[in-house]
DNA sequence: TCTGGGGTCCTAGGACCC
DNA sequence: TCTGGGGTCCTAGGACCC
């Protein structure tokens, strides 16, 4: 059996965790920029808020009633996340962490009728430790997990566990499942088994596999299987490791001057770079990219990229901002306003693999590995990067709105909740 | 003025090889 | 009538997830 563990309106839930006064007040979070609603409490929820609402939108709605607004503070949710998975952790022989507010959990050889108990157990201790609160969906595969978990969700909101324990109980909740909430089918499946008279769970799994196998490929086919208790998805305890990895972002107004998005770019690249240390990884291949803003319609459009490779894999900040900038250069065009840049690396190599190649050139590799150390340990015991490379500049034009950000309470000593007695 | 960011997997089709 | 057959690798595009 499976466990789904899932933090309710997580990002909302951690702002409420250090303010209490938030308990049930309509609370949103915004993405990146200040630019969309991505959380929303019960509440902000109740009152019509969408998922993704541009926050210029609805400024003056939720002003209007009261709703709490804050800028995404991953600093924050990420720790806290942190503090769940070790909660749940320690319920359970081995536990998968699905995404930053979600994990599943080996419930292997616990006694059915012990699920529904242990479940209520888990939940009460992760609201104790973190003050998060949390649903948990229990069945004999994971999609049917999450099915339950939402089941849990929506309709038995005050106890927050459902176990999906015989057919019976199956059927209660595929019957509930609109088509588009079931894990795996998204917006476009959803629409054209509509048209083909599927719209509940129920009755996508009466569909013959051939039909499903045409129209929605093996994936579809597996959460077919799955959905009719057969596991079809395999645990990842392990992370796989990564495949590429992007640091992109809408700059905080238009750009058209190069300086400026070349210091964007360093910043990005920078960022890169610090991702594949803390992987101890290295970049063999990169993309860099330059958009403007689709929704700017009166503006010439246009989306730039290329492909870089590097003549030896590294993970060194000077190297990766000085082939992000070469790349920069090639794609760079006077005349367009710029709305989003990014750097991806496209290919990702081990760091050991270097290390160990015979035909390595650059006398410097280990000079430079013993300096960006260096330079991580001081960054890292600062809590922010105060040691810079000098194309990442001080100017920042380019930098994010992030003007409702709270504090990193769990993470930096100059941010402690302070309580007035 | 203002519309997020970061990932994965699968398939079809083209290039290329013997 | 009848235009080989069987592989691999790569890429772009489309679908999905949080």
């Amino acid at each position: 059996m499976y466990a789904m563990v899932d933090c309710n309106n997580f990002y909302a839930s951690c702002e409420r965790v250090f303010n209490p006064t938030l308990a049930d007040k309509p609370v949103i979070v915004l993405s990146n920029n200040d630019g969309c609603a991505i959380a929303r409490s019960d509440e902000a929820k109740a009152l019509g808020i969408e998922m993704g609402s541009p926050y210029f939108m609805i400024e003056e709605f939720v002003r209007s009633h009261g709703v709490k607004v804050f800028s995404s503070n991953y600093t924050l949710y990420g720790d806290m996340s942190a503090r769940v998975m070790e909660t749940l952790a320690a319920f359970v022989p081995r536990l998968e962490m699905y995404s930053i507010d979600e994990a599943f959990l080996d419930m292997h050889n616990m006694p059915y009728h012990t699920l529904e108990k242990l479940g209520k157990k888990i939940k009460a201790t992760v609201t104790q430790h973190t003050g998060i609160p949390v649903s948990i969906g229990i069945a004999c595969t994971k999609t049917l997990a999450k099915l339950a978990n939402r089941f849990a969700k929506k309709t038995k909101k005050q106890i927050g566990v459902h176990v999906i324990d015989s057919d019976q109980k199956r059927n209660e909740v595929l019957s509930y499942t609109q088509i588009g909430d079931v894990w795996g089918i998204g917006r476009q499946y959803a629409n054209m088994l509509q048209r083909n008279n599927v719209h509940t769970a129920a009755e996508f799994v009466a569909l013959p596999d051939d039909f499903v196998r045409a129209h929605m490929s093996v994936v579809g086919l597996r959460t077919l299987y799955e959905l009719r208790g057969i596991p079809a998805i395999e645990w990842e305890f392990v992370p796989p490791p990564r495949k590429n990895t992007t640091t992109g972002r809408s700059f905080g107004k238009i750009l058209t001057d190069k300086a400026q998005i070349e210091e964007a770019v360093s910043n990005y690249a920078a960022n890169v770079a610090f991702k594949l240390r803390r992987d101890n990884t290295c970049a063999q291949e990169m993309t860099v990219f330059l958009h403007t803003n689709p929704f700017r319609t009166e503006d010439r459009q246009g989306n730039f990229a290329v492909h870089v490779q590097l003549s030896t894999a590294t993970n060194a900040t000077g190297d990766i901002i000085q082939y992000a900038l070469k790349g920069l250069n090639l794609i760079y065009r006077p005349g367009f306003n710029f709305h989003k840049a990014g750097v991806t690396i496209t290919k990702i190599v081990p760091e050991t693999v270097v290390q160990a190649n015979l035909f390595e050139t650059d006398t410097n590799v280990e000079k430079k590995r013993k300096l960006m150390h260096s330079f991580d340990a001081v960054n890292r015991s600062f809590g922010r990067d105060v040691v810079r490379f000098s194309k990442q500049g001080y100017e920042r034009k380019w930098k994010l709105r992030a003007e409702h950000l709270s504090k990193r309470y769990t993470t930096n000593f100059n941010e402690l909740l302070t309580i007035k007695i």
